[in-house]
DNA sequence: TCAGATATTGAACGGATGGTCAACAGAAAC
DNA sequence: GTTTCTGTTGACCATCCGTTCAATATCTGA
């Protein structure tokens, strides 16, 4: 029924849905203001009447995305866990088991990182919220490195803290590659790998020596790999 | 000089450096026709001559942006490291350096990772390029499932080599959040991690709970964060 | 030297997009 | 009923982009 009037953040809630419902389909670029003014069964004019510009229209979609995306919830039977190591990766878990479930919204997520690369009104958001999500592991990250505090030479907090979010970050990644990723493997792996580093007993060590003497292998003999300048069949001179 | 003749690859390439710069200066999408064309000190119908399409362009740069970008090099001194799992270890440093010594090309890469999740043709070039990455690791990845099979239940050589990628991933976003990122302390407080979590001892006794019974926490009560609905001065209706 | 081949140019076309605005319509005030 | 205010409309504008193409310049071979 257009036409009729609205009031306003009824309206602003309606073409905010449109354009998420656009950007999860098609991705954020796909958002213009005719495509979101045609799924709201709205005339253009009015997107920008309420939004002033797109770029804000935009803005709007990824407060919503972050608003239900990188909430950090910390429940009750992860806090009764008494050593800290263990409330954190069941945290870990918790958070990895969360973003496998949910791959739309990460898939935004990571869509509006990319952009934010490249544009400030984006990028600060998205730093803001990331720094709230780190803080939010800062706690318990403390909790462990007072458990044992010679084990974590030079580490802050907020170092550790941002270890264990680049993991999660690193499985939401691997998750948006392979969509059937099976996480319950995934973790089993992970902490797999966890205790057969720890076995060969060489983790101290080799601690001190990175604090210690700087980068163990200064020699950067990485050579790029070897292989024919790219040559493809399609795009070549001469058309038809 | 404009107007005279080159030969097609040297022209090929005179482009695509050119489209190349653009893209690590403004993002893949700042490539345009013209842009690069004026960049390059050419006219904008010759990109096309030579490119045929835009599309084809863009993916000459990704193609080299990957040949020079995910090159997973092994060097004498770790193959020489004899445990599975220091070496595993040595390799996993490696990347991680290298990655955060090149956050341009990283920016670049992740952009186009992002651009490929809408994108078939960018997709299926940036798949088979993390598959092939993700492959170098799998001999490694075996040789410490094979020295010591019992810790990973269920875990595939392959499973486990995309563990040691995602956190290598990971780590890469983190580096481009956080461009001054002290790669040492990072390492060093991921060493200490891994061997905080194995020392709770309850590793196994987890891994086993979850291969047996599934998810050891099925009740997902993930509640999202109370806030007040976004509200901004600016985008306000009523334009001036 | 000249003619054929082809690399190169730049104007022009068609389409899409963000944004503007005069006109209109529905609701509230009098 | 009349006026006033404001949400709403859709045509319109300026701009940018990818692409086309006829004309031109350069090179090559006879």
């Amino acid at each position: 029924m257009p036409g009729t009037k609205a009031d306003e953040s009824v309206r602003r809630g309606q073409i905010r849905d449109a354009a998420y419902e656009i950007a999860a389909e098609s991705g954020v670029r796909a958002i213009t203001i005719r495509d979101v003014a045609e799924r709201a069964g709205l005339s253009p004019g009015l997107i920008l009447f309420h939004y002033g510009s797109k770029e804000q229209l935009v803005l709007d979609v990824l407060g919503w995305v972050l608003e239900t995306t990188t909430a950090l919830n910390i429940g009750p039977e992860i806090a009764a866990i008494k050593q800290p190591g263990e409330r954190l990766l069941a945290l870990l878990r918790q958070e990895m088991e969360r973003i496998a479930g949910e791959p739309r919204r990460i898939r935004l997520f990571f869509e509006f990182w990319s952009a934010g690369l490249w544009d400030p009104a984006i990028g600060t958001r998205m730093q803001a919220e990331l720094d709230r999500y780190r803080e939010a592991f800062r706690p318990m990250a403390e909790a462990v490195l007072r458990a044992d505090p010679a084990l974590f030479p030079g580490v802050t907090p907020a170092g550790l803290a941002a270890v264990v979010v680049s993991f999660i970050k690193g499985c939401a990644v691997q998750s948006l590659i392979e969509p059937e990723l099976d996480i319950r493997e995934f973790i089993s792996a992970a902490e797999g790998l966890l205790a057969q580093l720890s076995r060969t007993d060489g983790v101290r060590s080799r601690v001190k020596r990175i604090t210690r003497s700087g980068s163990p292998n200064p020699a950067r003999s990485i050579s790029r790999r070897t292989s024919t300048p790219h040559r493809d069949k399609r795009g070549s001179p001469g058309s038809t």
